[in-house]
DNA sequence: ACCTATTCATAACG
DNA sequence: TCGTTATGAATAGGT
């Protein structure tokens, strides 16, 4: 049916194919609804395109998942038993896996020892040894970090201590200068040291809490 | 398509509707299969008759259970029955363990330590104590076993070397008997104390090898 | 099931 | 993707 007769196999220019599949898949849908209307048929379709756009059709008053249901009720065939079985197994797989690992837990928290091998324990005692040599490495790490912090904020507080104290020399200089007639090449590198040595704990300078 | 133009509705006579059923379902799937030739394409029709006869077609190279699965992870439409739900929802619990205590466990052996907080740090530094405090309490009790087990075997073997002691003197004395007339009142006893210090690793008490 | 007049679906093209 | 159209395919009604 068209301007030719065409073989049934596969398109190969890749336009035509798409083209020729929406007119098709309507023609399917079309025909799948009236069959459903003029039957009184229940009706499924799924369809997917070469590229894997899916598309699908189910008569109304029902959904595809009551139609399968029917179907497996209908052909006593396989179709979910098979799903069934690969979910259990994998059930069953992820759950033993679960069980071994909860078994290796225990024992690294020193439970469930007695049906043990000396041997076993041995293995057990190195693997404790050395997670715990990799966790003392990590807080050391940790530790060193903070102690480096702890030295930025300090060394960060005293320059801030420092141009806080500048500025109120400055200040009163210019107060001074204005007030009093002072000059203002005041020496400030005498009050230097002075400020510069902030205790890392000083009142004054409180941190976020 | 016929010699008449028909309504879309349900054909009333139950006769005509069960013979265009067949004639319409044996079309679908006919187009079903060509769209799945010509375009490279799945495809799974299910249709039930109002008797509630199945027929269903699916495209070679698959199945219907493959289609419907590949349907439900495009689609994200669930056509799961219950149990279905309930086995999947099932292995997502197991596997969320599952992973937990992968976490636990990759902690426990000191890999992984890089986004924890110094307190997390601390309190698995206190499992691996407790487990490593476990650990020794129980390799002690292995080793004091053992002791008490080398205990009793050797007091065993001084046993057993005693009565083979006893039996050679006996032999040996029945012997003489038997030969040379001797009496059979030795006295025994006079040789138990020496018999009775066999080492532990006496060369003459080999075990089972 | 088969037949066939008729309607429908669609291949090719714009 | 959409519309048109010539043509082959599907099928309603009858046997």
């Amino acid at each position: 049916m068209g301007r030719g007769k065409i073989e049934i196999k596969r398109i190969e220019n890749s336009t035509n194919r798409q083209v020729t599949f929406s007119k098709r898949r309507a023609g399917i849908i079309k025909k799948a609804r009236e069959i459903g209307v003029l039957c009184d048929a229940e009706v499924g379709v799924v369809v997917f395109s070469s590229a894997g756009k899916l598309h699908d059709y189910c008569s109304p008053k029902t959904t595809l998942s009551r139609i399968l249901e029917k179907y497996q009720t209908n052909s006593g065939k396989i179709l979910w038993d098979e799903k069934h079985k690969s979910l259990s197994a994998e059930i069953d797989r992820v759950k033993k896996e679960n069980d071994n690992m909860q078994i290796e837990l225990r024992h690294m928290k020193g439970e469930d020892l007695n049906s043990l091998q000396p041997k076993e324990l041995i293995s057990i005692e190195e693997a404790l040894q050395n997670g715990q040599t990799n966790l003392r490495d990590k807080q050391m790490e940790h530790w060193r970090m903070r102690r480096r912090n702890d030295k930025m904020l300090e060394d960060e507080h005293r320059l801030l201590a420092f141009r806080v104290h500048q500025q109120d020399v400055e200040l009163s200089g210019d107060m001074r200068e204005l007030e009093l007639g002072y000059h203002h090449n005041r020496d400030f590198a005498a009050q230097m040291p002075f400020t510069f040595r902030v205790q890392p704990s000083h009142p004054n300078l409180q941190e976020d809490k």
